[in-house]
DNA sequence: TTGCTCCTCACGTCACGTGAGGTGGC
DNA sequence: TTGCTCCTCACGTCACGTGAGGTGGC
């Protein structure tokens, strides 16, 4: 008779497993010596052959025991005509991640953002760079352009993102951009009524092609997996904006849907 | 301010994604409102957005944390190459098992039992099935030819299987072979010292190229990673057979190593 | 006496999912 | 009042690995 070591070792595996194996049923409990040991048969060995060949096969240990009931050969067939099936869309799976990581992995700067923000976040700093107050608009810039690269569905963010490459493409387009930033980072500290307010958001018009997300602007709030445009987060970064600012981008919204 | 249903939805996740990022430390935990709900700023949002977003590309937590520390762009490039490594290695790791599947899939019989033991067995089956007492030697056969698969390492039983098949291709030798076989088994009523156990094991002699394993046959004990030649097995199942039965098998034992 | 094997709990793994039981807000 | 969201535990996942603490066998 074996000892619970002896079976293991000649199975290629440890006690633990073995024991295991009892706690969930798929290797009987042998009987004890009389000091508790356990003790196996050769049956008991070849069982456990079979278990850990089907396990390392990829079967899990419920499939097992499926396999190994009495003239089970259907069954067992059946799983592992599934296990290859899963196999090959694992591969395919993993092919993809490793393109996505090599694709990111290519770029210069910006990895733990989408390839569509870092793109037009290179662009925006090269854009600007020649500027006296260039970090300056390009730090308000990032934090604007990444929250809707986080909540706006993609294609609507990748329309967003061509309209303002096109903008920085015209170095005149980028030096209003650059004045209309300074304005309406002025407006801080003005009165929501004065007139300042509403030339600021006419500006504004004159360099967004499209307005802000809005509430009725989402298409459908719960289409798709990923994020979708929120009408709290909106309201969220509007808080975050002094009164007149939050103004400012109101008239502009309410103008630039018109 | 967002509450974690709006911050979750936003960035595309669950709250209870959003209460373990906070349990392990990988996005702050926020203020509260009055009745103890959290409440988010946009901020948390972007925090979000890039914890998920480096969590889809495969990184663990704790290397998520890592790679958002400030400025560590080089550690996330670091980290993201060794992945590439990774999946490489795992690609290649899911083709080979898959093809090892498709291996077994392509068999007829036996998919529970390594190759080499399935074609021995068909072979054995095929070569015995025509006897009147095929299916009693087959049983019999099958039983220690398993268990020699599963203890013995693997060359030293490709080696028996070559000297099996061969036996098995010379109908003679199978008829010898079975006559041996009814023989051996008609040992377990007899006396150790009647005179038929010497010439049982004489005849098995002629049959069978090579001796079982024994303690010092064995090459290495710990070479390898699967299973190996082993004494307690061996012993255990002498323990099965009849006195008789075990004299046999040591006078042909202590014969084949002269 | 020392070193090895055996025994039985029981926690840890990884990133959350899924109730369980209870309380504010529209 | 009903339905939805929020809250805090706490167990479950998969196949064991890894001590923790204690006891026989050479």
């Amino acid at each position: 008779m074996l000892t619970i070591g002896e079976l293991a070792k000649a199975a290629g595996t440890t006690t633990r497993a073995v024991r295991h194996y009892h706690a969930v049923g798929l290797l009987p409990e042998p009987s004890r010596r009389a000091n508790g040991y356990r003790e196996y048969d050769v049956r008991a060995l070849l069982r456990l052959a079979r278990i850990r060949r089907l396990g390392q096969l990829g079967l899990s240990l419920p499939e097992i025991r499926d396999a190994l009931g009495d003239g089970a050969e259907t069954e067992l067939r059946e799983v592992l005509g599934e296990l290859v099936a899963d196999l090959e869309r694992q591969e395919r799976a993993l092919r993809e991640h490793r393109e996505r990581l090599v694709a990111v992995l290519g770029r210069e700067t910006d990895l733990a953002v989408p390839a569509a923000l870092a793109d037009l976040l290179t662009a925006l700093r090269r854009g600007v760079a020649h500027s006296e107050f260039g970090a300056e608009v390009v730090a308000r810039e990032a934090e604007l352009l990444e929250l809707l690269a986080a909540t706006v569905p993609p294609e609507r963010f990748a329309a967003l993102a061509a309209a303002y490459q096109t903008t920085l493409a015209d170095p005149a387009m980028v030096a209003s951009g650059i004045a209309a930033s300074r304005r309406f980072e002025a407006l801080a500290g003005t009165d929501p009524d004065d007139p300042e307010v509403a030339a600021v958001a006419r500006e504004l018009l004159d360099l967004a092609p499209e307005p802000p997300p809005a509430a009725d602007d989402v298409v459908d709030p719960d289409a798709g997996i990923g994020p979708v445009g929120d009408d709290a987060v909106w309201a969220s970064y509007l808080d975050t904006l002094a009164p007149a600012q939050q103004r400012c981008l109101a008239l502009f919204t309410e103008w630039a849907q018109a």
